[in-house]
Order: C-alpha cells, then sequence, then structure tokens
RNA sequence: GCCAGUGUGGUGGAAUUGGUAGACGCGCCAGACUCAAAAUCUGGUGAUGGCAACAUCAUGUCGGUUCAAGUCCGACCACUGGCACCA
C-alpha cells in the first residue's frame, strides 16, 4: 500500500524549499494570471469548500504551467474587517495579532491540501506595505473629485452601529447581521461610482464572464431610460420634476406624488392647510426601518398636499399632490407623475384614496383588417350573489357561449344600454351597477353581416338583487337563437372562447392597471396611435419642443458609502483643519497607521472607537500647521480587496503600489475565480476601482479580470447548508489526514457540476479514493 | 412580477458543423483471490418485453422543421441565481 503521507509531505517540502510554483516577472514565456478570491483568515481555519475552487484553478494553473506559460497564482490574505475586530474585543488582543495567528493557520493548510500558490507574493491587507496604497488610491480618487464627503442619509444597521452601503443591504436588513437598518443622516465620505454606471455596464462586453454575473451586474446597475419632465405648481414658481419612463400615459396623470422626504414640503409650508400632519407622516416614514418600507404587499398609505396643486404641462390640468413612502427620495427626481390607469402602484393608491382614474391607452382585442366599420358597445356581466354564477348566452353554434353583448345607440349611456340588452336579452331587471373595464379596441368579422367591424367596448359588471322579469322586446333575428344560463366561474372561464368577452371577464373579476401597449385614447396630439415606441417619441419631441422636459437616464447604483465607523479598517487618509477644510495627508506622511493600543468598542454616539483617541487625531494641518484632526471613520472592509490582484503582479515594490512593466506584462488576469455572493459587491468595487486607475492612466487595461467563475457551495451530506451552529462542519484537514489531499482534492472535482451546490457524500470520497 | 442560467441512467458527466445517445469514472451486481473481510483483478450494468437473436421506448413536457434532432424553431413546465413599491 501506498504511504501517501510520506510521499504527500516529502513534495511539499520539495516545492517550498525550491519555489517550484513562482512565477518570473521578466520571462520570455507567454503569461497567465490565475486568480482566486483571497480568503478572510478567520480562526476556524478552511472549510471544506476553499479547495473546491482552490483545486479547480490549481488544475487549471499546472495545465498552462505544462503548455509553457509563464504562470502568475498567487495567494493573500483580505483581513482587515468585524470577525477580526469582534475577536480582539472578546479576547483583549490587539486584532493584528490575531490576524497574525489565523494567517498562519490557513497559509499551513494551503501548503497541505499541495496548492501550487506562489508564496513569495504572499501579503495581507492590513500590512502597512500594502494599506500604505490602498490609502494612496484613496487620495487619487480625492484628487479627480471622486472622493467627497456630505452630508446624507444613509443606510445605518443599529445592531453592528455602522453605516452601511447601499450593497451591504439585503432585503432591507444587515447583510452581515441581519439587523435592521434605518436611515440616518450621517457626514459621509463616498465615492462616486454612480459616475461610473455606463462604463461598468459597456465593459462586461471586454470580458467572459459567466452570464449570470453578468446579469447580476447589469440588474445591479439597474439602468433606466426615461424622461425629466416639470410639473409646474399652482399660483407659484415652484416646479416638481419628475422621472418618467412612460411619458406617453402623461394625459391620464390625474395627480402627483412626492417622497415624504421630499424638500418641497418645506418650500411650499406656507400654502400647505395640513402641514401637522405631512410632518407626522414624514416622521412615521423615517422611524419605518428600510425593511419595512420595502415590504411588498403592503398597504399603501400617503397624505394629501392639502392646499397645494400641480398642473400638468400638457394640457394644463391642475392635478392634486400627495407624499407616499412608496415614491423614494433616492431614484429618480424623488416625485412621480401617478397615471393610476397603467401603473399598479398608483392605481393601488388612487383606489385606496378615491382619485379619479382617466385611461388613456385601450387594450386591443382580435385582428386588425382593412374597411372596417366603427361601432361602440358593451359587454354586461351579470353575477348573482346568491348562488354565485354567472350570467351567459348560449349561441350553439352561431358563436359559443358568451356574455351580453350590444350596440351603444346615439347619445346612449353605457351603463343604460347593458341595462336595455339584459332586459331585452335576459328579461332581468333588479340590477345593480358594481363598475366598469377601461374601454377596449376589439375587431372582428360579423358573419352575419359579411362586415369587418372596430369596436369601443365597455365591460359592465351588474349584480342580481332579485329574479324580478320583465318581457324584454327581442330583434327578429335573435329570437330562438340561444339559451340563457346561469354557469359558474370555471365554466366561464373554460367555455367562452371569444377574446373580447373573455377580457372583459378578466377585467371584470379583477379589476387593475393596464400596463400593456394599445391605442391611445384621451391623449390629444397622441390620439389614435397604438405603438408604444411611436407615442413615446411623439410626446418626447412635444415636451422637449415646449422645453417642459428632457431625455434622462437613471440608474439603480449609488455611491459607494465608503466612511465605516470601526477600528479595524485603513484609516481615511484626510485631515480636518479648522481653516482649511478636509486637506488630504501628504503622500510621504503615508501610510496613517492604526494605533497599537486601541479600545475596539464601538460607540453609541456613531462615532468610530478612533475618536475616542486624541492623541492619535490631533495632528497639525499639512497646509497651515494650526492644530487639526483627522478623519476617524475607516474605509470599509472592500477597500482592500478593490486591487489587490493587482499589488501580486509586483507586491514587495515601495515606490509603487506596483511598476509600470509588471502591470503591463501580467495585463487582465485570465481567470478569476469566486464566490456567487461576490457577483454585485466585490466584483462591482473591484471594476469600478480598476476602471478609475485605467481612467487616470495607471493601469494599462480598463477591465481588471478577463473570465470570471463562481463555484457552488458544499452542502452536509443531508444536502443542508453546513454551520456551526449545527455542527455539520467537515474539516478538510481531517480528509486529508485520513485519505490525503489527492484524494480529498479528486473527490471536489467530481463532487458535481462546478457551479451548483453539491452535498458531501462521504461515499463518494471513498470511490475517488479507490480510483 | 421582471431579467438570466440550467434540465441527458442510480451518480459526476461524454456526444466537433444536426449523423450509432449514454464515452470515461464512481456506484451497484456477479465471479476470481481469501478462513473471512478490505484492497486488487475479470465480466455485466438506461427502461420494458423475450430463453435468445432481437424489438420497442428513452436526453424536463408538448408540438414543428429534417432522410436524420440531446443539438435547430415555437409554446410550456421545473429548478437555481439576481433584482424588485426603481416610477
Amino acid at each position: 500500500m501506498y504511504d501517501f503521507k510520506k510521499i504527500e509531505s516529502k513534495w511539499q517540502q520539495y516545492w517550498e524549499e525550491n519555489n517550484v510554483f513562482k512565477a518570473y516577472n521578466n520571462s520570455h514565456k507567454p503569461k497567465y494570471y490565475v486568480l482566486i478570491e483571497f480568503p478572510y483568515p478567520s480562526g476556524i481555519g478552511l472549510h471544506i469548500g476553499h479547495p473546491r475552487s482552490y483545486t479547480a484553478l490549481d488544475s487549471i494553473a499546472r495545465k498552462r504551467r505544462m503548455e509553457g506559460y509563464n504562470v502568475l497564482f498567487p495567494m493573500g490574505w483580505d483581513a482587515f474587517g468585524l470577525p477580526a475586530e469582534n475577536y480582539a474585543i472578546k479576547n483583549h488582543v490587539h486584532p493584528k495579532d490575531a490576524v497574525k495567528e489565523n494567517v498562519k493557520i490557513f497559509k499551513n493548510q494551503c501548503q497541505r491540501l499541495g496548492i501550487s500558490f506562489d508564496w513569495d507574493r504572499e501579503f495581507s491587507t492590513t500590512d502597512p506595505e500594502y494599506y500604505k496604497w490602498t490609502q494612496w488610491q484613496f487620495l487619487k480618487f480625492y484628487e479627480y473629485g471622486l472622493a467627497y464627503k456630505a452630508k446624507k442619509a444613509i443606510n445605518w444597521c443599529t445592531s453592528c452601529k455602522v453605516g452601511l452601503s447601499n450593497e451591504d443591504v439585503e432585503h432591507g436588513r444587515c447583510e452581515r447581521c441581519g439587523g435592521e437598518v434605518v436611515q440616518k443622516e450621517k457626514d459621509q465620505w463616498l465615492l462616486k461610482m454612480s459616475a461610473y454606471a455606463d462604463k461598468l455596464i459597456d465593459g462586461l462586453d471586454d470580458t467572459d464572464f459567466i452570464e449570470r454575473v453578468k446579469t447580476a451586474q447589469v440588474n445591479w446597475i439597474g439602468k433606466s431610460e426615461g424622461t425629466e419632465i416639470d410639473f409646474k405648481v399652482a399660483d407659484s414658481d415652484e416646479i416638481l420634476k419628475v422621472y418618467t419612463t412612460r411619458p406617453d400615459t402623461i394625459y391620464g396623470a390625474t395627480f402627483m406624488v412626492i417622497s415624504p422626504e421630499h424638500p418641497i414640503i418645506e418650500v411650499l409650508k406656507d400654502k400647505l392647510k395640513n402641514y401637522a400632519d405631512i410632518k407626522t407622516y414624514q416622521m412615521a416614514a423615517s422611524k419605518k426601518s428600510e425593511f419595512e418600507r420595502v415590504e411588498l404587499s403592503k398597504e399603501k398609505t400617503g397624505v394629501k398636499l392639502d392646499g397645494v396643486y400641480a398642473v400638468n404641462p400638457v394640457n394644463d390640468s391642475k392635478i392634486e399632490v400627495w407624499t407616499s413612502d412608496y415614491v423614494m427620495m433616492g431614484y429618480g427626481t424623488g416625485a412621480i407623475m401617478a397615471v393610476p390607469a397603467h401603473d399598479e402602484r398608483d392605481y393601488e393608491f388612487a383606489t385606496k384614496f378615491d382619485i379619479p382614474i382617466i385611461p388613456v391607452i385601450q387594450k386591443i382585442t382580435g385582428n386588425k383588417a382593412t374597411n372596417e366599420s366603427f361601432k361602440k358597445s358593451i359587454v354586461a356581466l351579470v353575477y348573482n350573489p346568491k348562488t354565485d354564477k354567472y350570467l351567459t348566452l348560449d349561441w350553439k353554434d352561431k358563436g359559443g357561449r358568451l356574455l351580453i353583448g350590444g350596440t351603444i345607440h346615439d347619445n346612449e349611456d353605457p351603463i343604460d344600454c347593458a341595462r336595455r340588452e339584459i332586459v331585452e336579452e335576459t328579461n332581468y331587471v333588479d340590477l345593480k351597477y358594481i363598475r366598469s373595464t377601461f374601454p377596449i379596441n376589439h375587431h372582428y368579422y360579423a358573419f352575419n353581416k359579411d362586415k369587418y367591424f372596430e369596436i369601443e367596448a365597455v365591460g359592465i359588471y351588474f349584480e342580481l338583487l332579485s329574479d324580478k322579469k320583465e318581457d324584454g322586446h327581442l330583434d327578429d333575428d335573435e329570437v330562438n337563437c340561444f339559451d340563457v344560463e346561469w354557469v359558474s366561474k370555471e365554466v366561464v372561464e373554460k367555455h367562452i372562447k371569444d377574446e373580447l368577452h373573455k377580457t372583459v371577464f378578466e377585467d371584470l373579476t379583477n379589476p387593475k392597471a393596464y400596463t400593456g401597449e394599445g391605442k391611445m385614447i384621451n391623449s390629444d396630439i397622441l390620439n389614435g396611435i397604438d405603438n408604444k415606441e411611436e407615442a413615446i417619441d411623439k410626446i418626447l419631441n412635444y415636451i422637449e419642443s415646449k422645453n417642459i422636459g428632457k431625455r434622462m437616464t437613471n440608474y439603480r447604483l449609488q455611491d459607494w458609502v465608503f466612511s465605516r465607523q470601526r477600528f479595524w479598517g485603513e484609516p481615511i487618509p484626510m485631515i480636518y483643519c479648522d481653516k482649511c477644510g478636509w486637506v488630504p495627508v501628504p503622500e510621504k506622511d503615508l501610510p496613517v497607521l492604526l494605533p497599537d493600543i486601541a479600545q475596539y468598542e464601538p460607540t453609541d454616539n456613531g462615532e468610530s472607537p478612533l475618536a475616542n483617541m486624541p492623541e492619535w487625531f490631533t495632528v497639525e494641518c499639512p497646509k497651515c500647521g494650526a492644530k487639526a484632526r483627522r478623519e476617524t471613520d475607516t474605509m470599509p472592509n472592500w477597500a482592500g480587496s478593490s486591487w489587490y490582484w493587482l499589488r501580486y503582479m509586483d507586491p514587495h515594490n515601495d515606490k509603487e503600489f506596483a511598476s509600470q512593466e509588471a502591470l503591463k506584462y501580467w495585463g487582465m488576469v485570465d481567470w478569476y475565480n469566486g464566490g456567487m455572493e461576490h457577483a454585485t459587491r466585490h466584483l462591482l468595487y473591484a471594476r469600478f476601482w480598476h476602471r478609475f486607475l485605467y481612467d487616470i492612466g495607471l493601469v494599462p487595461t480598463p477591465e481588471p479580470f478577463s473570465k470570471r467563475t463562481a463555484h457552488g457551495m458544499i452542502l452536509g451530506e443531508d444536502g443542508s447548508k453546513i454551520s456551526k451552529s449545527k455542527g455539520n462542519g467537515i474539516d478538510p484537514i481531517d480528509i486529508v489526514e485520513e485519505y490525503g489531499a489527492d484524494a480529498l482534492r479528486t473527490y471536489e472535482m467530481f463532487i458535481g457540476d462546478y457551479e451548483l451546490d453539491t452535498a458531501w457524500s462521504m461515499n463518494g470520497l471513498k470511490g475517488c479514493n479507490d480510483f
């Protein structure tokens, strides 16, 4: 039997002593850069998932070496952040000592797995020699106006007591601890990532990322092309700007909604008759956590701005202005024109607060023909609540089962028409009107008249109050042609085949906004157009010619909130001087080191622990020499990982973050692997950061990563997620002890679809061991 | 709800431009070796029917194109991931 322990330790020692996996910076060979996301070195050591991606990319690295490439396959540590800080608080050690211990464990485990990393290039983001350059790059952002400090309502985790970026919030809760997130006004450093939205979308064309990663990025950036339109506030000089993607529906705007935080509320204070009510609503909205506010399927709430009207710029009609928390200040202009007929949210709101609804788009059913005759019709639905049945006419071979239809006479009210038709065809008279549909544009061919028709039809809903009947007068050609029958909902849905009647039934039993395309009505210059693009184009030209609005692109992506009220992160290298304002730390004074002895506990007042250390933050202003104060917030833990692949190219350089020769030689990372959980956060930050360095001429390529893959998770034997609390973890080093690294690595490659989560199986491991 | 990806034996997965579906590995079954087991070696292994030769059916479902479809087209279903009161 072969002694894997002896063999593995012999060769691992040989590899280490002879630097077998070293990558060379001045090589004539073609380069190949393989990268795995560097881990956060926790105290527990590697988990069973790590060897999966490490082995996969190790195989790629090995293949490329055999093919004659100069392969760079480096490893390092992403060690700033909360876990080390919490560990330090608990055990009263400096986080940097905790990191040192954990790195030792991780490195040893990687070596025992036999991964072919080039250890000469190892570093940690917490090394001052490294974070000096993170700080240096931050100063570049500042120099180019992309880092700015602003008082802004940001996401605040009440449990971590720390500000969060948008990317750190998941379903309205803190991504790390699941705690409540509220909006809190704070002075924050931000990086202007929003300015890079288009570049981050377009740059994806230069990459070979797997599709789901690309989509995740595109969705996150959330580009939306629309229009900004000015609505005047009646009897004032104020203007409310709205953002909409459907300017074609503007004639149907029957009210406006502004976000509770909208500044115009203060401006219009004197006009408002219910200012106090609005204030109350505002307070309630601000106290709601992000989770509550974002929660779906909740009833709409809102308050009318009593005394204030806006003017629809296309038809000068005066419309009400409301405030509601379904409109967000952070997107678009914080105000919308509400078109209840054609937007589900506006419809819900209008229905609840009894605001008029004007349809401007007719749904089109049937098939259009040339030479159509036009008429107006009704389709009536009668419901008997006592029997839970609907009234239908069975026309047999002359049209099958239908609701009650009829043509509107000159100057006849549609509801009267419906009542008349019901009496004529069924004799029922004791009816209560409930509701109507929006008009529908229907096209059909009438066999009996050999004619094509275009009709404008309205569906009308009645409830039967009693069985009382009166004789109606039927047209001669209708006598004895149909049977009147009460049928169940199921029968209606199954047996009514006519498209118009089907549509009417659906719209009447489940009334909602119509968000599709159709024929424009009630819309002045747009009337008759039945193509959305054409309608949008026409109204846009009109709006622009009247100078009341312009085309506008909006993004979901926001600026990166870059301040954290924490100890264990890169200090932001800025100094505040009463006279000079914010002054960057001069390059020669970098890095700004973290103090060696400190309190790490976060404070309740939302300040960093560093704010309790005057001996650290008190400095001279680099500009005027007066007494000044360092920024005490630190960078988010995503900062250090936003450029680390560049440092691997030239890790010992103390003059630059990496030399231009090294950057040019290594170029893009050829193959980058990491978890799906980083598809929007780390990957977005990293691409943004890199693109900025490219724009200012510091790196040679616009995109950092060529190919990006994402591995699935390894689950416990029962298919459930591995977690500390369940105790179903598997220690890779235990497996290495018993079966050897080869068996473990082979099994992890055969365990299942690389992209998908897969359950661990001891049996499968044995199979690979036999193989 | 919107966007994207994926569906082939018990299992991981093969199948170049449409051309013998299931290569190869694991597992399983049988045999050899052994007192016995493990390891190792040999053979078998999609399903159904048949003693057999063989036949029929099978690539998520239903249809279509074609001499020929896992592969191309259309509709749908399931699962996974992302986004979501985004105007």
